[in-house]
DNA sequence: AAAGGTAGGTGTACGGCGTACACTTGTCAA
DNA sequence: TTGACAAGTGTACGCCGTACACCTACCTTT
């Protein structure tokens, strides 16, 4: 009784469990909305004792990508490089469509995690083993972008899916001003009879620019690209 | 003497000076450590006189965009979509090389501005100039991504970077867990006797990624691209 | 069993941030 | 002359990350 104190024993943090609990909170509220304080307050503790665990925040931030990244599932396919790079971008995109404040972490990241290298090396490695080149694989590798981990590139679709909430009038004064725009908002989800539906179809976009990439990578790999010209 | 106090009369703030001497800031020491406080002191007034130019931040940055969008030289060229796009966008690369900042901040914008929208508006228009469907366009921009504003996709190229400082034995090790991304970030440079380069050149991995993309949307084009199938 | 190191959690405090709100002041129209 | 209005000020609040000194429970060594 003198022993034991009045509360019972906390389960005593540990890295892992302080990225977690960061994951969840960030899933919920968002990863803006992240503070240390919050992040201890749900995890029972004060402040301060989350910094034995993680240096600082950018740690934490750093520690919650690996989460992330550790989530992708690797397992390799086996049948040409298309479809093996194809299958593990999906899966990416798959967690990543999970976590959504990811995105924007992973890109604010300077220093790549021994996780994150892990996944480039393991991708890379999938290039070399169809035959390409190391330039080709490199430039490529480039072209993939923030794409190779399942990333939508945002910046376009939410014009079409703030629309919904305009007033008639404002759509039409839009509608004057940027006609290519709403033309394309309109058209988005044409088989829906409001006037503008919620936006498009995210995955069928996705996959339409990673096929496209993908494509452009096997012509020119089948072509024997080498850099022509330039340096 | 009395009316004038002992202070020469300030040039008033604007919206406009205001924006301007953000994006100076910005500029100077990386939009992270700008802040309302340290802005008003650049220009010479209490933090909260801001208030009365700009709602809050947020608008500072929305207004931050576009001062910087609308450096983008608009200038038609008027020979095929093809090279139209490729100019304006490589045009939108050479300011956006000027900010670094702004890359994170357009894409962390959740609504876009009229000058925001005017940009994006223009550059559909210019695939509909080049007969492009409405529906291909639509897609054509979601692959576009990002890229439309001239970002490289930094997510890469880090690495490289970094490892020049860094040493043998380290290298050493990673070259054992990482193989293919080290044997990438060897080659980078590899006109240069250095163990390693200071990276690659990024305005040819841009370009490349861009061609790939503009060859890749003219191929569909040509043979007239329907969605096949989906929706 | 005693001593002492160590890992994990605490409490206090500091400087920075965005911004609400009430205020002065300078300018110009009526 | 008045008095409305736009521009700038001062104070204050509640957040944030985290430095630093501290306690305390446990483990190892003797």
């Amino acid at each position: 009784m003198a022993q034991q104190r009045e509360t019972v024993r906390r389960t005593p943090l540990s890295r892992k469990r302080v990225l977690s609990a960061a994951v969840v909170l960030a899933d919920e509220s968002g990863v803006e909305s992240l503070s240390m304080r919050k992040l201890a307050q749900e995890l029972g503790v004060v402040p301060m004792a989350l910094y034995k665990h993680v240096a600082n925040k950018e740690e934490l931030l750093d520690g919650m990508v690996d989460v992330i990244v550790g989530e992708i599932d690797t397992g390799a396919s086996g049948e040409g490089w298309k479809s093996a790079v194809r299958q593990r971008v999906l899966a990416a995109r798959q967690i990543l469509l999970r976590h959504p404040w990811a995105r924007r972490v992973i890109e604010s990241r300077t220093n790549k995690s021994p996780v994150v290298l892990e996944y480039m090396d393991s991708m890379i490695g999938m290039f070399q083993a169809g035959g390409f080149s190391v330039d080709l694989t490199h430039h490529v590798m480039h072209a993939m972008g923030s794409r190779m981990w399942g990333f939508t590139q945002e910046v376009f679709d939410d014009s079409a899916n703030a629309t919904a909430e305009i007033s008639p009038t404002m759509l039409h004064a839009m509608a004057e001003k940027y006609p290519h725009v709403m033309e394309i908002a309109m058209r988005a989800d044409h088989d829906d009879d409001s006037v503008v539906g919620q936006g498009c179809d995210d995955q069928f976009e996705f996959e339409f620019a990673l096929d496209l990439l993908l494509d452009g990578f096997e012509r020119l790999h089948e072509q024997g690209w080498t850099s022509t010209g330039r340096r």
